[in-house]
RNA sequence: GCGCCUGUAGCUCAGCUGGAUAGAGCAACUGCCUUCUAAGCAGUGGGUCAGGAGUUCGAAUCUCUUCAGGCGCGCCA
């Protein structure tokens, strides 16, 4: 009905005096005719008029009356209005009205996809957390989020791939092994321990697999702890290179065997949170300097032959001017080793190489400040920048019984993401990481997602879910063979369920607005108003009392309500629950 | 100092590509369980949308500015 509306307000607007084709492209652009917020706004709502009054300084309730009497020949609504300072309210006929309740029925968990991407290749990269320990709360977040955005993207017709990349060539993973092998020998070495290396237990777990296939012996161990200095950076650099230097066959065991142990620890968490990648980047794949034929290598050389990256003080640097960043930024050191970001480099080049129409990348806010020069090297890469999208998750502050719960990740004390599952449920967990925007604090209240109040919003959606569910299914047993049909529309007082209706009716657009602002909370607040008023009907309406006719009518009715939450609650990745 | 984000009811937050009397839950107060799940429903009170200025027929929404809070500003990763 939309559609007829729209296209009899386009001929409305060619139609007014000296309007000219610029003019009324801005108007198009500008415009819209919706599904009203309210149903005292009628079914369906336009803004036109006043959007073409304040272009082309006319009165837009003139204007507005004007297409009202032109919506009015038509013959096809039963009322149409002029409200407020200019909007056009249509009213449908019941039997238009109606007719989204059958089109939920039958395209069931289809309802509510569109083609709105219009098959876009979009890579979504997420969570890269470091191969150096469990995920904690943090990376669940970003977990979630990204998640979820690849299920609204590819319901909205683009196609997704979802990628994780590993940090596993750089000085972090050296930590992690000197962590695992110090443990490992903490007897021999005298129960010393460096003071930055990883502390937590799976260090010590880790080990202790490990010596089930290998026994880990040193000479003289206490040469690797020998005179190392008194700075922590330092110390560890010294003792990274100490045990290199000592066994070089013992670490590059143990570093495999830790990084493999650990990536199946965050692999395993993932899962349980019910989040998959279709893709496993290494960061190591990208090579080396040393290798001519590397990634990095080939980068490098095309950076210099594109005259993009410059030397100066015996560094490489790369012009990060296009994207306005506040200096330039080195990709090689002067002591001729590539930086991190050198890396990232190579890894965007790869990505870009790969042919997307959008790179999504989704970070931890503490790498705003990472935006500009990665974008730069987009563009130095003689890509375009606008196809990055870099969404930033805000950190979660966790509170357990009243209390904000502290974490440090070097210390080993941390809520662990396997931890919060554990205590709340993966759906719950994911519902509430989604329930605010992602670039804002989120307080992640523990207590609250396992209270049991409407407070719980989590709770208070899958309930109406788990209602509509036990009443087709005390419907179906007392009516066994007959159908539930189509939805009547007549004998019955419509107007209890008629909220309901227009509400599930508004569901495909909001999952078109947030996978164009790429904003899953939009579905988790839509969802609890949609829930709002289904419990409210609930508890006015007796439903299984209701006669014969009304109650085939009303189930219908309710069943493309429970679609619709259902439909809504996968979008986020979350299972709609069938009792409680 | 520079950059990014935030400031809406006592609390937690929606609303922000300008539009109809600024919404919801919690908390406070009043009611509703012999009938489909009370993890529910109905109602009352509660707001200078941080302050100020501007643009506009119209501003919580856009611009400027002040104040307050968070984060980021390495040849670290």
């Amino acid at each position: 009905m939309i559609n007829i509306v729209d296209k009899e307000i386009k001929s409305f607007l060619s139609s007014i005096n000296g309007i000219d084709e610029s003019v009324l492209s801005i108007i198009n652009e500008k415009y819209s005719t919706t599904i009203s917020d309210d149903l005292k706004n009628g079914h369906l709502t336009s803004n036109v008029c006043m959007v073409a009054a304040s272009i082309l300084n006319l009165n837009p309730k003139d204007l507005a009356k004007e297409l009202e009497q032109k919506l009015k020949k038509l013959n096809k609504f039963q009322e149409i209005k002029v409200a407020g300072p200019g909007f056009v309210n249509i009213s449908l006929n019941r039997k238009d009205f109606v007719s989204i309740v059958d089109e939920i029925n039958n395209n069931k968990e289809k309802f509510g996809e569109s083609n709105l991407g219009n098959g876009n290749k979009i890579q979504i990269e997420f969570v890269s957390a470091n191969p150096t320990g469990p995920l904690h709360v943090g990376h669940g977040r970003g977990a979630a989020y990204g998640d979820a955005l690849a299920r609204i993207l590819t319901k909205t017709g683009s196609i997704v791939e979802k990628e994780y990349y590993i940090n596993d060539a750089g000085r972090q993973i050296d930590i992690l092994t000197a962590s695992v092998i110090t443990k490992l020998i903490q007897k021999d070495l005298g129960n010393f321990s460096a003071q930055n290396t990883y502390k937590g237990k799976y260090i010590e777990e880790i080990g202790i697999a490990f010596s089930k296939e290998k026994v880990v012996t040193y000479k003289e161990p206490k040469l690797i702890i020998n005179n190392l200095p008194g700075d922590a950076e330092e110390e560890i650099d010294q003792l990274i290179s100490n045990l290199k230097e000592m066994d070089k066959k013992i670490w590059n065991e143990v570093k495999d065997f830790s990084l493999k142990n650990i990536l199946n620890l965050i692999k395993q968490d993932l899962e349980n949170f019910n989040v998959n990648f279709d893709n496993w980047f290494q960061e190591s794949s990208l090579g080396d300097l040393q290798d001519p034929n590397s990634q990095i290598s080939s980068l490098i050389n095309k950076l210099k032959e594109d005259d993009k990256a410059y030397e100066k003080d015996g560094a490489l640097w790369l012009n990060t001017d296009v994207s306005g960043d506040d200096k330039h930024r080195v990709l090689i050191r002067d002591d001729g080793r590539a930086t991190y970001f050198a890396s990232d480099v190579a890894y965007h080049k790869n990505k870009v190489d790969r042919k997307f129409d959008t790179l999504i990348n989704i970070w931890g806010a503490d790498h705003h400040g990472y935006i500009k020069r990665i974008e730069a090297s987009i563009e130095a890469l003689g890509s375009n920048k606008e196809k990055l999208v870099v969404k930033l998750v805000q950190f979660a502050n966790l509170f357990k019984d009243g209390k904000k719960v502290k974490m440090s990740t070097r210390s080993g004390e941390f809520f662990t993401l396997k931890d919060l599952i554990k205590d709340i449920g993966a759906d719950a967990a994911r519902f509430y990481y989604l329930s605010k925007q992602a670039d804002q604090h989120l307080d992640f209240d523990i207590d609250l997602a396992k209270s049991d109040s409407k407070e719980n919003i989590f709770y208070y959606i899958q309930y109406a879910h788990a209602r509509i569910i036990s009443l087709e299914k005390k419907f179906n047993e007392n009516n066994q063979g007959k159908k539930i049909g189509s939805i009547t529309t007549e004998n019955i007082a419509y107007d209890k369920y008629d909220k309901l209706i227009h509400e599930i009716s508004k569901y495909p657009n909001i999952v078109k607005k947030s996978a164009q602002t790429l904003q899953p909370h939009l579905i988790i607040f839509y969802l609890r108003d949609l829930s709002q008023l289904f419990h409210s009907y609930y508890n006015d309406n007796h439903v299984l009392s209701e006669s014969e006719e009304n109650m085939k009518s009303i189930i219908f009715c309710l069943s493309a309500v429970r679609q619709t939450i259902a439909n809504g609650l996968t979008l986020l990745g979350i299972s709609p629950m069938q009792k409680m």
